[in-house]
DNA sequence: CGTATGACGAGCC
DNA sequence: AGGCTCGCCATAC
């Protein structure tokens, strides 16, 4: 298929499959993307992302379930109406809504 | 091709 | 607990 398979790609691919009202952290996506140590590429990518590309960039936030992205106000929106809930601290419990990963059936394609 | 940058993360002070 | 530094890695220039 298409070797459209750039690093950028490969990280809106992962994006893609985290579910409404969970999340997943720029660390972990690396992982699942076999970057152990890329979680800033993760960052890179979504932050090259334009609007309207369907990939749910707002489910992704640093190790310490907080908002990393300038526009924090509208992640949090976005968040909320999916129905993550925040702490008065403005972070989210990683534990209760920490997406646990791709899923195996997932095809790669 | 070397240097700088960044939506990170873990460690150290 | 909070802030600073350093390491990692794909892009940008």
């Amino acid at each position: 298929m298409h070797k459209l398979n750039s690093d950028f790609e490969q990280v809106y691919q992962v994006v893609r499959q985290i579910p409404s009202g969970k999340v997943a952290t720029y660390g972990q996506v690396a992982l699942w993307l076999g970057w152990p140590h890329g979680a800033r590429t993760v960052g890179w990518a979504l932050r090259a992302l334009s609007e309207g590309t369907g990939v749910p960039w707002h489910r992704i936030l640093n190790a310490q379930g907080r908002i990393s992205q300038a526009d924090e106000e509208l992640q949090q929106e976005l968040l909320e109406s999916e129905g993550v809930i925040f702490r008065p601290d403005g972070s989210v419990d990683l534990k209760q809504y920490q997406w646990d990963g791709p899923s195996l059936f997932a095809d790669p394609t």
